[in-house]
DNA sequence: ACGTTTTGCCAAAACGTCTTGGCACCGAGT
DNA sequence: ACTCGGTGCCAAGACGTTTTGGCAAAACGT
């Protein structure tokens, strides 16, 4: 029963709520801590408890945080926020798992690094405000060489490598993604299936394809049959994918299905495809990678893609990042090599099993 | 010159400082923080500075701010980051006005809300940590009630004007940029305008039509005739696009200029286009509104959209909430009343002049 | 009744910085 | 010689917590 929210002006202390309970402030930490190895009686306690409700009592994490030694804040450190759309899943992911953690996420965009070395600036601004620990997330590398002031903190990185295998790390596993996508596209009864590959050199470009032939291997199907590959854009999805229909004339020798790169990609695709008279899916299924919003549920029909595990990766990380920081002395227990995160299909309505061949075969014969 | 980058172990303090130095912490202090009202000999401060840098001294920012009663943290509350690819850039542009300011940005996520009323949690998990100041970002009011928690904090609001106008915000002017759109298409020849707007109720929606409005009026032309409101999505777009065009059938009555309420509709509308055998921007120019990575630009041809203003959102609330920070005392001096920011035309491909009329007119008669 | 343990609580010392008030010195004016 | 106003520096006390070490009083054993 509150007297009334009388709004609670110049903070409330620890004092106020000793005063209030009639104890010291030593007895008030210890039964709003739960300090083990210290006994309170019961009734103490509730005074103690009650007090501090009645008076709204929250404790001042700076004073805290000088005196237990942490900041209760972890930084994230994200590679060019603004050019990648993911970045926003992952700060989500992140941030939920920081208040679940009760942490507090602060963030800073580092420009986007071409160079294998991590821009250190970043990891110095959150050393300097006593950060718990520190999140990197890279986009464009599968491998960095982390500043030395990351090794001096708990670290996690996101999307690549520690070189040096000290940093646990959180990554997608891009291979078994596009490994998964052929196979489900066999289920449907495709052979000929095409991949839209892409012509920059990142991790994901080498990942997929890998994950595309792993698929065709698996299958039996020839894994260098059906492979164009552009820029990792629309229009060089569409250039892929005109490239791909037009390499025979005949419905029977085209690719019944089209993997691209990616959902951009794909969106060219799409246009290609609708300019040669081809129905999706009914002529032609069409998968994409990334689940990009909003291309993939605005495409007509819906594209099926493959999600990356941006949240999970910012969750994970923090988890991870929080296991470290409250088990210091095993400090580098750790796995010091990458974990890879599952990349789910999800099924939309570019799918469908393919027509069967205009041209009967020679059973009906 | 250093002496060799012996990692710092067991971080420096002042006292370390004020050894190294032969002076007092108290002179460290304010040769450091050139405190006014202190005087020190030239030959002090230097040799101070110097031993600081030789130390690589940072001071620690939870003693600090323990001492000085700030946190140097300010806070942004962003509704649903995941849901709008926007969020991104508010953050990016808080983010970097904040170390411009020698700030560290913190981000909460509250859950999307649809009531007037602001969650109270975030902010109060601000208020808890010492957060020096609060940004309330908002995506889908455009007057909200903010928690009393926000009235005793530095506070700055993005998207949203507060009803009781105490606190400063920033909004996009939708309806300015809208107009601009009409304006321009009028002057690129356009006379047959037509409106794809969206049907459902938030503030953009109606600030664009009115924006619209605005721009046909303005050059004596009907604001009514060619409006069409459907779902604010792709399939919505499509469908608008459809009735939109299929009015008459005749060259001459059809628009010349389809203004769509975003890009998302704008890509459906593409398709609407594209099926009638109609070219874009040849048979009909097309624009969009929101610049919405990464649709403009991945459509064929490029979408001529308007951007928002997301990142000087960002940035503007962070530096406004610096002047209310410093300047205390003056807190409320402020314009309780929003300002408008500008959404700038961002030109592409997917405009041109009307082609002439198929059927000449009398003059040729 | 007298040690001995257990129980319940607390005073005081950190944590690392900023800031208040003042102390010693030096040169200049009388 | 004695005061006086600067100048250059510093000791000590905050800021609001947690934690260490310990002290009374109560409970217990004999």
């Amino acid at each position: 029963m509150k007297t009334g929210n009388r709004v609670a002006r110049k903070h409330v202390g620890i004092r106020d709520v000793a005063a209030a309970a009639g104890v010291s402030v030593t007895t008030v930490s210890h039964v709003l801590n739960d300090t083990p190895h210290t006994r309170t009686s019961d009734d103490t306690r509730n005074r103690v408890k009650a007090a501090a409700e009645e008076l709204g009592y929250q404790p001042n994490r700076l004073a805290r945080g000088l005196r237990i030694q942490a900041s209760g804040m972890v930084g994230l450190i994200t590679e060019e926020i603004a050019t990648t759309p993911h970045a926003g899943k992952i700060i989500l992911g992140a941030q939920e798992e920081a208040t679940r953690q009760n942490l507090m996420l602060a963030i800073i965009n580092s420009s986007l690094n071409p160079a294998v070395e991590i821009d250190p600036a970043g990891v110095r601004a959150f050393l300097d405000r006593q950060a718990d620990g520190v999140i990197y997330a890279t986009v464009y590398h599968d491998e960095v060489n982390p500043p030395e002031e990351m090794l001096g903190i708990p670290a996690v990185l996101i999307g690549a490598r520690d070189a040096r295998g000290e940093i646990p790390s959180f990554m997608p596993d891009e291979r078994a993604g596009a490994a998964s996508i052929v196979d489900m596209l066999v289920a449907a009864g495709h052979r000929r299936i095409a991949f839209a590959a892409s012509s920059v050199d990142v991790p994901a470009t080498r990942g997929r394809l890998l994950g595309y032939r792993d698929g065709m291997l698996a299958a039996g199907l020839d894994p260098d049959q059906f492979v164009a590959a552009a820029e990792g854009e629309a229009k060089g999805g569409y250039e892929a994918a005109a490239r791909l229909l037009d390499v025979a004339v005949g419905a029977d020798e085209r690719p019944t299905a089209l993997f691209c790169y990616n959902d951009r990609m794909a969106m060219g695709a799409y246009r290609a495809i609708a300019e040669r008279g081809l129905t999706i899916p009914a002529d032609m299924s069409v998968v994409g990678f990334d689940d990009q919003d909003p291309i993939a549920a605005s495409l007509f029909p819906p594209l099926t893609t493959v999600a990356l595990p941006h949240y999970e990766m910012g969750a994970r990380a923090v988890a991870e990042l929080m296991g470290i920081i409250e088990s210091r002395p095993e400090h580098g227990l750790l796995p010091g090599h990458p974990t890879l995160l599952a990349c789910p299909i999800v099924h939309r309505d570019s799918v469908a099993a393919p027509s069967p061949d205009k041209h009967p075969r020679a059973s009906t014969h």
